[in-house]
RNA sequence: GGGCGCGUAGCUCAGUGGAAGAGCACCCGGCUUACAACCGGGGAGUCACAGGUUCGAACCCUGUCGUGCCCACCA
């Protein structure tokens, strides 16, 4: 009953497989049907991932690609096996970001933000946010990431914009933040301070003046900064300006005089050990000001423009540096040439401007309580970091953080909820409360920085601070998976917000996440990082169109070990493609073939040999494959995979499969149950890394509904049909094939040597099968190393042993003796060389005494297979027609 | 300046104490009715270098060289 009904399901399938006919049409399906949306009723265990939301400007690229794919991985496998899973997507407000690309749209108007005013900026940035943000969010549904759109939240959306006033106001009434001035990194292109991590440093080269103070001489590389100086810092106990201490001494250009002061800070070896000291400019300077009381003038404006009067007044910072110096040089107080000097400048790390240290009046976060419980949170085990090497990273941080500068001059993002009073009164307005109204009443003009907002997204986007059945029931979430260049930005600002925010749900019901697992950055073929900026960039939607959303997938998730970096290049992609290929093709097979993955399995002992090896590998690999996600080892569990459907149900369980259904019968439909089982499983195994293939396939192949939906293979938590024996292999039967693979491979070795034609069927006597079990062994041999029955004229011209087991071939002519006699002197050399290094390896009582016992057994039977093989060689050659 | 990591086949990387591996690329032969996006066969490496520990080292230790990344308020 191999039937024409079963032919028409396999023949629905072309033989190539074409991603895009299937791709959108499943992906719609999927969400149409809920599969992505999580049931907050379910009595299954939680599995919780929150995307890291993109910017709303943002485009898929690669690092995208690769870090929601394993996402999409971890949620795919959970919910196949019983969880009640929720991966819940999100977009970022992005506030810099954001209101960059929409200044760039109105000065192609001609406009400034100034000249629309605030709030029909702000307007104009939701419009632009409505018509051309988000189109990640499409992006994602190509890639096929199963993410509950329900529950798609904004950074800047009502719910999140109360949780962001919540927050403040909390931290504030707690008096963790507060108001001062101090210097803070401030760009002078985007007009707005910026925090420590948003300052990148790099060794730029700058020029290194000394300048003589009359009595004593400084060193700087910002000339210009000292028409802002109010004292000259040394060393206490520099015996060199001891007497100097004190003394009041003229500062050139300005005609203002400046104390000399003795500070901790100066390192006395460094340049003349003089310091000039510019509090208003410089944070080392700043403290050195406010431990000796000195003034703070400021010399520069926000734009970076000189603003002390006199010459320079209105040069750039970067023009007065030269006229300071010239003017400097002209009273011949440069005393030593200047010389090139390279030290760590900071950039802006949105627009690569030199960033300014300025002092201004900004909000803080005080983080060291924050920090520390950040810190005991992965130290006491209630979270985990993976790879653990990564954990060191995040202790240096949050161990060493500054207070966070939070506010920001921009107008895209959550305004400070702060109203200042006409009588200097400071409120902070939570989200429920009246804002003071009346005269004098203002807001604060400042937004907070956008990490603000991020840090609370593993609850905000749950419905915190209302207590909402989602939070209750998801957080804390399970998996917090990102790239490692983000923990000090993100991963640990939700750490310090979770901890504090949600302390009523005790010491383990407060984080954020379980687990941290740590990606790598994504590279090119080459090991060089990815960037827009190098040009090396592949986009992976161009990958989607070309090879399919699963190669592109397969092709990331193959490349990720923990916290490792990911090289990629076309050729990947076009291996991966080829791979999906091959799957289909191979599922193609067994439902042409009448594949049955509904009959019940045969017990075993009515199974052949070649089925219960697959079934044996199948249950070994599905337990490997389970491993190492867990242990968040994707690269691990796509080869394991993949070596498995290629090398082994490919290569060698379908061609082996060929005969028994030729044959028909019991044996055949033993062998299409079989087949139909393992490809079953397959399919379930491959479905979270290449999900569309494997959906249209199975279903295909089962009538089933969707493998979405399709419990896993092994590792159920709960409901379903087990559906692998993963504890039960078959041995023997592993060691059956292998005896089988090793012949086949050296009789087709042999074919290829002699440049037989691989389609010439050779007579061939197979002895010396000892398993009766085999029955069919000898026909298998036959059938995959092309050999014929033996004629009734057989002459052998060569012989073959591999084992026991001796093929005798009748190549009905002469074969290539030199080559055959060369290849077997070789062959025989290196049994030699065996024999030679294990026999001494074994004399050696060192070895014998210390060895432990199996590596000894190990060494004697590879001696007792090198003699062996001595002795078989020799008699090869020796019947061998003489010369 | 501090910290972390890496150097294994032409390329990208596994392997972390007991016979050097995979994918891609390469060479030879094939349209063997699932798949030429395929099949069969093959070559390929002083495991950066130098010492040390060990019966035994790609693996552990020390040093050197090369290389990548992160952090950093020495003017």
């Amino acid at each position: 009953m191999t039937t024409d009904q079963d032919l028409s399901v396999g023949s629905a399938l072309p033989p190539v497989y074409t991603p895009g006919s299937v791709e959108s049409r499943l992906y719609e399906q999927w969400v149409e049907r809920g599969y992505f949306t999580a049931d907050v009723g379910s009595d299954r265990p939680p599995y919780v991932i929150v995307l890291p939301p993109p910017n709303v400007t943002g485009q898929l690229h690669m690092g995208h690609a690769l870090n929601h794919t394993l996402m999409d991985v971890l949620t795919r496998w959970r919910r196949m096996q019983g969880y009640e899973t929720l991966w819940l997507p999100g977009m970022d407000h992005a506030g810099i970001a954001t209101q960059n690309v929409v200044e760039r749209e109105l000065a192609k108007e001609g406009l400034s933000r100034h000249d629309i005013g605030r709030e029909a900026f702000v307007e104009r940035v939701w419009q632009w946010k409505q018509e051309y943000g988000g189109r990640i969010l499409s992006q994602m549904r190509r890639l096929g990431d199963g993410v509950d759109w329900s529950r798609e939240r904004f950074t800047m959306d009502d719910g999140l914009s109360a949780a962001v006033l919540t927050m403040f106001k909390r931290l504030f009434d707690d008096g963790l933040i507060y108001r001062a001035e101090r210097i803070i990194n401030w760009c002078p292109r985007c007009l707005t301070a910026l925090s420590d991590i948003e300052v990148e440093h790099s060794d730029d080269e700058g020029e290194l003046v000394s300048i003589s103070y009359g009595p004593i001489t400084v060193a700087t590389t910002r000339v210009e900064t000292m028409l802002g100086d109010t004292a000259v810092a040394v060393h206490p106990d520099d015996e060199r300006y001891a007497h100097l201490v004190g003394a009041d001494i003229e500062l050139p250009l300005t005609g203002r005089r400046i104390p000399i002061v003795a500070d901790e800070h100066v390192d006395p070896s460094f340049g003349t050990g003089a310091v000039k000291v510019t509090p208003a400019h410089d944070p080392n300077d700043f403290e050195i000001g406010q431990r000796h009381n000195l003034p703070a003038i400021t010399v520069m404006d926000e734009r970076g423009v000189i603003t002390a009067p006199g010459p320079f007044e209105g040069l750039d910072r970067f023009e007065a540096r030269p006229a300071v110096t010239a003017a400097l040089r002209e009273l011949g107080l440069i005393v030593a040439e200047k010389r090139p000097y390279v030290h760590a400048v900071g950039h802006c790390s949105r627009c690569d401007t030199v960033v300014e240290p300025r002092l201004s009046l900004q909000w803080f976060v005080k983080v060291e309580s924050l920090a520390k419980a950040a810190g005991d949170a992965v130290r006491d085990g209630r979270v985990a970091i993976h790879p653990p090497e990564m954990a060191r990273n995040y202790f240096d941080w949050v161990d060493n953080m500054h207070d966070w500068c939070i506010s920001r001059q921009l107008w895209w993002g959550h305004r400070i909820p702060v109203w200042y009073g006409p009588d200097g009164e400071t409120v902070v307005v939570g989200p429920d409360d009246e804002a003071p109204s009346g005269d004098g009443w203002r807001q604060d003009d400042d937004v907070l920085d956008t990490w603000f907002s991020s840090g609370l997204w593993p609850f905000s986007t749950l419905g915190w601070p209302t207590d909402t059945e989602d939070l209750k029931r998801f957080y804390p979430t399970s998996v917090l998976l990102t790239g490692y260049d983000i923990i000090f930005f993100w991963v640990a600002r939700m750490m310090m917000f979770g901890l504090y925010a949600m302390t009523d749900r005790g010491p383990a019901g407060s984080v954020p996440f379980h687990t941290i697992a740590l990606t790598g950055l994504v590279r090119d073929e080459r090991g060089r990082k990815m960037s827009k900026s190098s040009g090396n960039g592949i986009d992976p939607l161009s990958w989607i169109e070309t090879y399919g959303a699963d190669a592109t997938r397969f092709t990331v998730a193959r490349g990720a070990a923990p916290g490792g970096d990911v090289s990629l290049g076309d050729e990947w992609a076009q291996a991966s493609r080829n791979f999906v290929n091959k799957l289909w093709n191979a599922a193609r097979f067994a439902m042409l073939n009448g594949a049955d993955a509904h009959a019940p399995l045969p017990d075993s002992s009515a199974l052949a040999t070649p089925d219960r090896w697959i079934l044996s590998r199948l249950a070994f690999t599905a337990r490997e494959v389970d491993a190492h996600l867990h242990d968040f080892e994707f690269a691990k569990a796509c080869d394991v995979l993949f070596h498995f459907t290629w090398d082994e149900f490919c290569d060698w369980y379908v061609e082996l499969a060929k005969l028994p259904l030729e044959r028909g019968g019991a044996e055949g439909a033993a062998t299409r149950t079989v087949l139909g089982h393992v490809l079953d499983a397959l399919l379930r195994l491959w479905h979270p890394v290449i999900p569309f293939v494997t959906d249209e396939l199975w279903r295909t192949l089962t009538g089933g509904e969707s493998v979405v939906v399709a419990p896993w293979p092994t590792g159920l938590v709960s409901g379903g049909e087990r559906l692998l024996d993963v504890e039960t292999t078959y041995p023997d039967d592993e060691k059956r094939v292998a005896q089988l693979q090793a012949v086949v491979t050296e009789v087709r070795r042999f074919r290829a040597e002699q440049g037989l034609r691989p389609g010439q069927r050779v007579p061939a006597r197979i002895s010396g099968i000892a398993d009766s079990s085999l029955a069919s062994f000898e026909d298998q041999i036959r059938s995959l190393a092309r050999l014929q029955e033996p004629t009734a004229d057989f002459a052998e011209t060569a012989g073959l042993v591999v084992g026991d087991i001796r093929v005798a071939l009748d190549l009905s002519g002469a074969i290539d003796v030199a080559k055959e006699r060369a290849r077997l002197q070789k062959a025989l050399d290196v049994a030699r060389s065996e024999v030679a290094l294990a026999e001494q390896k074994l004399g050696n009582p060192q070895f014998t005494g210390k060895a432990p016992q199996p590596v000894i057994e190990k060494m004697r039977s590879r001696l007792a297979a090198a003699q062996a093989d001595v002795v078989r060689l020799r008699g090869q050659l020796d019947a061998l027609p003489p010369r």
